[in-house]
DNA sequence: AGCAACTAGCTTAGCTCTAAGCTAGTTATG
DNA sequence: CATAACTAGCTTAGAGCTAAGCTAGTTGCT
């Protein structure tokens, strides 16, 4: 490959890295290329999520759960505890999410028939309505902001974060 | 360019985007590759630097104020408005970080001689060893991350993660 | 000069999360 | 079967944040 010719535009991660460079001109900067510009896009794109689930009286986080449940297939149910594991939250945080979703009607909690410490969490016809449209109205979101990239180099970012992610998460 | 001969290795978000198919063939799951992992190295990438400060007595968000002072260069002053605004934190967060950090004798506020309303925050001595210690501890984390990488297509990600920032980011 | 509009930092109320501990119910072991 | 160890979901206390509103001080307009 050649070089680059292009006058590559500088964005705020660049203004840091240039201002550690003055002060602490030893230091390793080359992960803050990466993981400054991660947390960056992780909150901006957090943010307009919020914005884009907003209309439909959802934040992020109750999305995430009815987007777990509709994925799950029919009947769309899962427990509490499988909810809080894929997402990663604790019990007591899940508790408040559910309370929130059976209280606005989107979900409903029953007794497990085969254990009865447990729950099921199904989705109602509303919360399925609902979730349908706003995963369309979510996917618009981050499509549109992918497009300045092209087809092409969004693939090679994925692949490229999907290799990161492995070599991180565990 | 030619077909990729190697069997990838899924990822947890390959799961996701396999379950949506199932369930919702007609999603558009692009975003998903992107966004999704970068969700999940956020956090993930958050939870490994909150346990490598820790032994500093000091959180994530902490760690940033001092950074932000540190890269600002001698004498290490800015304003409470100057730190909320680089960290985009609103000011009372940010009474509530300066108040542990001042009560950790890691920095020190003093009236602005020019600006009767306004505060100088400035790193300590102690604040000034502690943050050029902890910041080789991050940056060795990330750098570790990154090793999985190699340098070449880290820097590839440093590039198009910058291209995304910037279409994301305004 | 005098007054309106603005700005700095702090306070408060409310939100969402975690960590720890609780009760009810289940599983495994002798 | 008896009992110890475990598990499910909820509750509580506390951390850290935002949004809104406060006071003190500054700036701009006339």
């Amino acid at each position: 490959m050649s070089a680059r010719p292009e006058p590559r535009r500088a964005d705020p991660v660049d203004a840091i890295i240039e201002q550690w460079a003055r002060v602490r001109p030893d230091l390793d900067t080359a992960g803050m290329e990466v993981f400054g510009r991660i947390y960056r896009l992780a909150r901006a794109m957090g943010d307009r999520h919020e914005q884009v689930y907003a209309p439909f009286g959802i934040s992020r986080g109750e999305f995430d759960v009815l987007a777990t449940l509709r994925r799950a297939g029919e009947p769309y149910t899962l427990s509490p505890r499988q909810l809080s594991a894929t997402l990663m939250l604790t019990t007591g945080g899940m508790t408040g999410r559910l309370d929130k979703l059976e209280r606005a009607g989107l979900l409903r909690r029953s007794p497990d028939p085969h254990d009865r410490r447990g729950l099921q969490v199904t989705l109602t016809e509303k919360g399925l309505r609902l979730i349908d449209e706003a995963v369309v109205a979510g996917a618009a979101e981050q499509s549109r902001a992918l497009a300045a990239l092209g087809p092409e180099r969004s693939a090679q970012l994925a692949d490229l974060l999907r290799d990161l992610l492995l070599a991180t998460e565990r």
